[in-house]
DNA sequence: AAAAACCATTAAACCGTTTTAATTGACCAA
DNA sequence: TTGGTCAATTAAAACGGTTTAATGGTTTTT
């Protein structure tokens, strides 16, 4: 089972292992017959030159980055990564993308991967919460890999870009107050996210700092999966009278708000008209939906331009450069899914 | 600008690099305070060790297929990744993604990297027509670099894993006219694509084997970015008289379709009331959409499944194994975007 | 016919690490 | 004092290729 190496050609083909190379690298100094010789009994073999060991020689000093994102399907992410993908390739950089799909096993497998093989830096969600966990994600004391964080990590010193979650669902919150909402509730995320934490912060923030009091029933368990949030939309109106109902809803993210506003229909409710119904990121699809959705934007490709220029500089430093940490705005932005709401 | 090696470090520290490499994989038979000593060199001097270096050595059989989609924010391409990656995680192999961007310069630096880097094998939406090319990617002859292809390129001696675009759109049509449907107009795709080509191709075949008769109006240069087609649908309603409007539309791709419906409602032109529309690619989006889209659904998880099934064969055969080709079936799936057309 | 030039090939050095075997020095027991 | 352990370190081999300088055989030039 061991591998076939450029010997083992060399020798059954009764040639020099340099002679095997000439073949592999097209050099022209290689006698036609003995080149056809070489190429079949490769093809005989099957033999597969270790890319590792062609790079370390001749140091092909080719510039790549790695991004682990949480979800390769969400467009949230997606965005994020073409940010960094236009800022790196200006600086000639390829950029390499992996998805950890909240699993962090993949995060740890990715981020070794990455400086296994030559990759010079990393972008990452991070998954997991301790200090610990992450530093260790790339031996950080022993291998000096650069990377940044595209969260913060309480306590953690490294390098980060991200937006103040918090913030946001408070603007979205006031906003809603001022439009004259009273009734507002916060469909949640998923239970074992950060952001779903913040996010709830954020909600319970902008009460405190308003007349209307906080009740835990306004914040209601939803999830952002599609299926997930459709359903439990569904059974959360069914439990409720009619005049019991929200007049605002504050969602987790746009693709629980668009799974909402799905169920909403479904239901007879009408956006915005019975109910205001707010985002948040911004996604592609948001505002391509029939009813654009009201939402708090995260500057995605900013996000992902900050990040790579950061981790760029860091690869280029021939020094350990200080740890920066980057908090990019967020923007209300109004569209057609929520509505002031008339007294009578 | 020379690179720092473990020898500077070594040299600056007064140690042998021996040492140097046992502090870096955490062995402990180092003394702490030497440890301490040479772990400060480390940082001062901002040392990275190599990781092919690294790898060379110790052999690392970490297990990872590439793939290069050409476009990372279409939820089409992502889906796919996700087949390849559930199917390779299965396996035990990681999946790292990059995106073309349709750029065939991009396209030739991942296979570079990919071969370069030890990645065991490489799932590729291909750009390039010619087969000339593509074997180029990489370097097909002299490496046994194990691939398969997303499309059929014409003549190649490759694995591929593709769907029917053709077929696909002929379904479409024929559906269309089944639900009796005689004004209908294809909205194509970007003029270079390859896709395009074949879906026009498919759209004059369903009328060749009718009894309508095909015209060259009904070819409309739509484009598939979002704004693009979104304004050029506009501008097509506009130069026509109410009674030359089409009563059905085949999209290029559910995103089009998208953005044509949306162009619809803004022109108070109903769907499906007015106008049926078909979409083709079936993704995500598509169902979620509040006039749920009737497409030809493209089987995208077990594409990508199919895809890393025969790569994962090849990669882990000791022998060349014989090329596949392999054409999986398109569905349509009826939702509400398309109705059957009553006479009057 | 000898010298020069050329072609194809090979042997050896090299890339930057890790690993193994050898070495050194300190400490302890007899 | 001698020898044996043990801990810490080092020198050298190894990983699997590429590249360079040397080699030997032909062909061409004078």
């Amino acid at each position: 089972m061991k591998r076939i190496t450029i010997v083992d050609v060399a020798k059954k083909a009764g040639v020099s292992k340099g002679t095997v190379s000439a073949v592999i690298n097209g050099k022209n100094t290689v006698k036609p017959e003995t080149r056809e010789h070489i190429l079949k009994v490769m093809k005989e073999m099957n033999f597969r030159p270790k890319g590792v060991a062609r790079n370390l020689k001749n140091g092909h000093q080719d510039k790549s980055i790695g991004i682990i994102i949480k979800d390769i399907n969400y467009p949230f992410y997606t965005a994020i990564a073409t940010g960094v993908k236009e800022y790196a390739s200006s600086k000639g950089y390829s950029v390499i993308i992996t998805s950890s799909e909240n699993n962090h096993e993949s995060e740890k497998k990715f981020s070794h991967l990455f400086s296994t093989k030559d990759i010079k830096g990393a972008i990452i969600a991070p998954i997991v919460e301790g200090t610990a966990e992450i530093e260790h994600l790339f031996n950080l004391k022993m291998l000096n890999f650069p990377f940044v964080l595209l969260e913060d990590v309480k306590g953690i010193q490294a390098n980060v870009v991200a937006i103040d979650n918090l913030k946001a669902i408070k603007r979205a919150v006031k906003y809603l107050m001022d439009c004259g909402h009273t009734k507002i509730v916060h469909f949640a995320g998923p239970p074992h996210s950060s952001h779903t934490q913040e996010r709830i912060e954020g909600f319970r923030h902008a009460f405190s700092e308003s007349t209307l009091v906080f009740h835990p029933d306004m914040i209601v368990q939803i999830g952002s999966d599609y299926e997930e949030s459709y359903k439990k939309t569904i059974e959360y109106f069914k439990k409720l009278n009619k005049e019991d109902y929200p007049t605002a809803i504050v969602c987790f993210n746009d693709l629980q708000a668009l799974s909402v506003m799905l169920a909403l229909k479904e239901l007879n409710i009408r956006v915005p008209d019975d109910i205001s119904i707010i985002g948040n990121d911004d996604i592609f699809y948001a505002k391509i939906y029939p009813v654009p959705l009201t939402t708090i934007r995260a500057p995605q490709r900013e996000i992902g331009k900050k990040a790579a220029e950061i981790l760029i500089k860091n690869i280029e430093s021939s020094t350990l450069l200080p740890v920066e940490k980057v908090v990019l705005e967020t923007e209300l932005v109004i569209r057609e899914s929520t509505k002031v709401l008339v007294r009578n």
